[in-house]
RNA sequence: GACCCUAUCGUCCAGUGGCCUAGGACACCGCCCUUUCACGGCGGCGACACGGGUUCGAAUCCCGUUAGGGUCGCCA
C-alpha cells in the first residue's frame, strides 16, 4: 500500500537516545506503519559537532533496539538527502534567498532574521486541537534568527525548509514545540509551503514531576538495554505513555497496535515513567519468551556480572538458566538469583542463617544429607519423594527441610524450584554444601 | 512576567450529559494455591483539584481560581 503520508524523527546526535525521544520516534512509527507511509531519519547537527556520526550511531542502535526502523536517512538511504543537516547547507541557501526575496528578511548585527507577518496563527493540531496564537505584538513574539552572523543556521529554519524538501506530511513532536509552532507556520507560508499536519505529543516526566533528562536514571534507552529488558516490552511500555488501545488492554503485540494506532487516541496531558509497571511488563515477556531466547538473555547478565558460566558444562548451564525461567522479571536480577548455581563460594544470607541454622535443624539437614547420599538416581522427582520421606521420619513438616537445605544450597531464601535447583546442581555438589553448612550451625 | 498546554486512584490509562454508589493495570495490603520466591486466583486500599455557572441531570459543557508542565535564544 503506498501513501503519501511522511513522517520524520529528527534527533540531535547527543550520544544516547532519550526516553522522551524514544517514544517520539515511536509514535512517528506507528503513524508511519499504520497508514503505510515513510518514515525519515534526519541529523539535526547543525551545530556541526565533531563526533556526529559516533553520537548518532547511539541513536540509531536505540531506535534499532527498539525495533523501529526507517525507510529513509542514515545507513538507508533515500531520495531527500542528505540527511545529516550539517550537510545542507545549500538547500538552506536556496530558501534563505527565497525568504530574502520575498522580503520577509532583515539584518540585525550580522544576522538574518526573519520578520513575522504579525498576525494571528491558528495552530490545528492533531492532539491538542485549535489554538489560536496572537502573534501581533512584536514585544511578546520577536522575529526570529534564521541565520548567525557566522553563517550557521538556527534550528526552527532548517526544520523547517528539511520538512518542507523531504516532503513531509505530519511532524508529530514533543509538546515542547507547540509554542513554537505559529512561528514556523509564518516561515512555511513565507517560502510559500503548504505547513504539514501537527500533532504534539505530551511529555514524559520523572516521580517527582521534573522532565525526564539525560541526568536521571533511565532516561536513555541505553539503561534498558543493559540492564537486560527486553526490547518489546519497553516499546510496550512506551506505546502506554500517552496512548491507550481504549479497552484496558495493557499487553499488546507491536502488529496489534501498529493496526489499531491513531493519534486521535493519544492523551493529552504529560505522563510520568513509572518503572515498576515497565518492570512489570517486562517479567510479562521475560515469562514467554522461548528457551533459547531466555538463556541467550541470561548468560548476557550472567556475563555482564562476571558469572563464569563458560566453566561449566552447556548442558549443566542451560537446565540451571530454565530453573530460573518464569521467576525474575528482568535479566539483572539473574545473577543475584542463579548464581549460586556458577559458584561453590556460596555467601550466606544473614537473616536465613539465623533464622534456619539453629541447633533444632542441625539433625534435620543432617538426616536430609543422609538421605540425599543415599539416593540412587539424583532426580527432582527422586529428591522431592526422599525429602518428603524424611519429613514423615522425622515427624516435621516438609518445609523445616526445605528451608535449611535451600539456604545450605544456595545461601538464599528464595530461588528456583528446590527439588529441579538440587538436580540441575548434581548429588556430588549438594553433599558438600550440605556439609560446609553444617560447620556454620551455632 | 507574557503566551500556550494540561488537570480522574500514589502512577499509567477507561470514561466524551443520564449505563458512574467512576472501570482496568502497576504499586501496596490481606487470603488462596504452593517446597521458597515468583506466577496465577480472590479480595482490600485508593481519584473526578477548588469555586461558580449551563442543564431535569455533570467526571463529562462554559467561566474563574489554583496547581503542574511548556515556550518566549544568534540551543536543538
Amino acid at each position: 500500500m503506498s501513501s503519501d503520508i511522511r513522517v520524520r524523527f529528527a534527533p540531535s546526535p547527543t550520544g544516547y537516545l532519550h526516553i522522551g525521544g524514544a517514544r517520539t520516534a515511536l509514535f512517528n512509527w506507528l503513524f508511519a506503519r499504520h497508514h503505510g507511509g515513510k518514515l525519515v531519519l534526519r541529523v539535526e547537527d547543525t551545530d556541526q559537532a565533531r563526533n556526529t556520526e559516533e553520537a548518532a550511531a547511539a541513536i540509531y542502535d536505540g531506535l534499532k533496539w527498539l525495533g523501529l526502523d526507517w525507510d529513509e536517512g542514515p545507513e538507508a538511504g533515500g531520495d531527500f538527502g542528505p540527511y545529516f543537516q550539517s550537510e545542507r547547507h545549500e538547500i538552506y541557501e536556496r530558501h534563505l534567498k527565497k525568504l530574502q526575496d520575498g522580503g520577509h528578511t532583515f539584518e540585525d548585527n550580522g544576522a538574518v532574521r526573519f520578520r513575522s507577518p504579525r498576525e494571528h496563527v491558528v495552530v490545528d493540531d492533531l492532539v491538542c486541537g485549535q489554538i489560536d496564537f496572537d502573534l501581533t505584538n512584536p514585544e511578546t513574539h520577536p522575529d526570529m534568527t534564521v541565520r548567525r552572523p557566522d553563517g550557521s543556521w538556527i534550528f526552527h529554519f532548517v526544520n523547517v525548509v528539511d520538512d518542507i524538501e523531504m516532503k513531509i506530511s505530519h511532524v508529530i513532536r514533543g509538546e515542547d514545540h507547540l509554542s513554537n509552532t505559529p512561528k514556523h507556520i509564518e516561515l512555511y507560508r513565507a517560502l510559500g509551503a503548504t505547513p504539514p499536519r501537527f500533532a504534539h505529543i505530551a511529555l514524559i516526566h520523572n516521580k517527582d514531576g521534573s522532565k525526564m533528562s539525560k541526568r536521571d536514571q533511565g532516561a536513555s534507552v541505553d539503561y534498558y538495554i543493559k540492564r537486560g529488558y527486553l526490547a518489546p516490552a519497553v516499546r510496550n511500555y512506551l506505546c502506554l505513555l500517552g496512548w491507550s488501545p481504549k479497552d484496558n488492554r495493557e499487553k499488546l503485540p507491536i502488529e496489534e497496535i501498529v493496526r489499531i494506532f491513531d493519534l486521535k487516541n493519544v492523551v493529552r496531558s504529560n505522563a510520568t515513567f513509572d518503572p515498576a509497571k515497565l518492570h512489570w511488563l517486562n517479567g510479562e515477556y521475560a515469562r514467554e519468551v522461548g528457551e533459547v531466547e531466555f538463556n541467550s538473555m541470561g548468560l548476557a547478565a550472567l556475563k555482564a556480572a562476571g558469572v563464569k558460566w563458560e566453566e561449566y558444562p552447556e548442558e549443566y548451564v542451560r537446565a540451571a538458566l530454565q530453573t530460573c525461567q518464569g521467576k525474575i522479571n528482568t535479566f539483572d536480577e539473574l545473577p543475584a538469583y542463579g548464581g549460586f548455581y556458577f559458584t561453590d563460594d556460596i555467601v550466606f544470607n544473614p537473616e536465613g542463617v539465623a533464622q534456619h541454622f539453629t541447633a533444632e535443624n542441625r539433625p534435620r539437614l543432617e538426616a536430609v544429607r543422609g538421605a540425599f547420599a543415599a539416593l540412587e538416581s539424583f532426580s527432582a522427582a527422586a529428591i522431592e519423594t526422599t525429602l518428603k520421606a524424611s519429613a514423615g521420619n522425622l515427624g516435621v513438616k516438609v518445609g523445616a527441610l526445605v528451608h535449611p537445605t535451600r539456604l545450605a544450597v544456595t545461601g538464599s531464601n528464595a530461588g528456583p524450584s528446590l527439588y529441579h535447583l538440587l538436580e540441575v546442581l548434581g548429588k556430588e555438589k549438594v553433599l558438600a554444601r550440605i556439609d560446609r553448612a553444617l560447620s556454620l550451625f551455632s
